[in-house]
DNA sequence: ACAGGGAGGCGTACGGCGTACACCTCAGGC
DNA sequence: GCCTGAGGTGTACGCCGTACGCCTCCCTGT
């Protein structure tokens, strides 16, 4: 009775073990409450163990963020480079957007990872298969920003609605006066169930609206045999 | 000699001195060390007392964002949409890049203050006066996303480039081996003095080809009476 | 079989943060 | 001449990230 079973001893964290926990508990109790000690506590551990396998907090965050990356679909192979690209960010957006807190963290990295390379390179590399020039595809990305992630930032945050319904009509008023522009477009969504409800666009219509804009776009230039040096803007030039 | 300037107290604060010098003092020490601390120390006073003109620090953030987009120049006059639109956007963006920490926080902002309101109710007006229908207006600015700012993520922080350069030689084949397509762009970019040199792209040609893309995008799905519902997505049907 | 070392975990402590709460101090209006 | 309330103060609390030194096993080489 003396094997290995006798002291129940934890198995010992390494690097993995606690970004996946992170991860698990940033999905749970919010990004903001994931501190170095909460995560601690949650592994059974004092605060100062977790310093062994990462070096500090942004550490851990770089962490995290490899996870999620990680989590991305690989490449559809054999398929044209615009549904290719198409199809990968948009697995993107299901890796990113399965842990609310994912792209809050991604835009605050300041250094790339390994992980997060690997994923930018593979992008790259499909717009050169499509036969995309250097030129081009580095003005793509570059455009694509922060949506090669598959997430755009929320842009109308809900301010509360006041729950009294006389109250909510006499704020209804005095917005419409100053801000008589949102207030139709916030109005006039709400009236089909189609891609804009008042108070909660469909995220997903949006998202792949302005990405095939993005994609047409390029396709256009790319066709056009456009070049940076030639003329500064794309703008026009269809014909 | 007992008048007025006998005892030369400091003028009493207000929220407006407040916000002026919480942005002054961000610019001088960086976003990241500006605390409500060190600015109650930069205006002579005891950190509680900020608390008399701001409920907490996020409404300090928030009062600081109104701060600099009161900055943004108003719209041009009688210009075509998508010149005004461009104009607007790219004088935002001058703004917002005259203080480096501005767009981390208009990202981090969770609600949208009523001078951020006026500007994007501003923005709307503008597609709508140019004929834009509601619904492709809605859709737009959503495509616009933070670009409506006139800032981009950056893609590529630059990660330290070792000072021997025989280690840098080396790390270069390490880096050019697992991601080809990534150096292939640093490298080619890096060429001439044009558009994208290696390590530091023009960022004011990335931001104004991306934005031209967009724009250009919808000027299309205007001409063409473009309808949410109608094709869920923009792609293709251009003759 | 045993000594040595290193990886993993612990405990304490420090300085900084945002901010709750009670208090003080006057200038201005009644 | 009193009152009031806006503006400013002082103290304190709980949280944070993390530096530093120590302990405790397990693995390894001999």
């Amino acid at each position: 009775m003396t094997g290995p079973a006798k002291t129940p001893r934890r198995a010992p964290l390494n690097r993995d073990r606690v970004l996946r926990a992170a991860v698990a508990l940033a999905d749970e109790i919010g990004i903001d409450a994931l501190s170095m000690r909460s995560l601690a506590e949650r592994l059974g551990v004092v605060p100062m163990a977790l310093y062994k396998h990462v070096a500090n907090k942004e550490e851990l965050l770089d962490g995290m963020v490899e996870v999620i990356v990680g989590e991305i679909a690989p490449p559809a192979r054999g398929a044209d480079w615009k549904d290719a690209i198409r199809q990968r960010i948009l697995s993107a957006r299901q890796a990113l957007l399965s842990h609310r807190w994912a792209s809050q963290v991604v835009e605050s990295r300041r250094h790339a990872t390994p992980v997060v390379l690997d994923y930018m390179d593979s992008l790259i590399g499909m717009f050169r298969a499509g036969g995309f020039s250097v030129d081009l595809t580095h003005h793509a990305m570059h455009a694509l920003g922060s949506r090669m992630w598959g997430f755009t930032q929320e842009l109308f945050p809900t301010p509360p609605p006041p729950a009294d319904p006389e109250a909510r009509a006499a704020m209804f008023d005095q917005l419409a006066a100053r801000y008589p522009h949102i207030i139709e477009m916030a109005t006039a969504g709400s009236r089909d169930g189609g891609s804009a409800p008042g108070g909660g666009c469909d995220d997903q219509f949006e998202f792949e609206f302005a990405l095939d804009v993005l994609l047409d776009g390029f396709e256009r230039l790319h066709r056009q045999g456009w070049d940076s040096t030639a003329r500064r803007h794309p703008t026009g030039a269809t014909a």
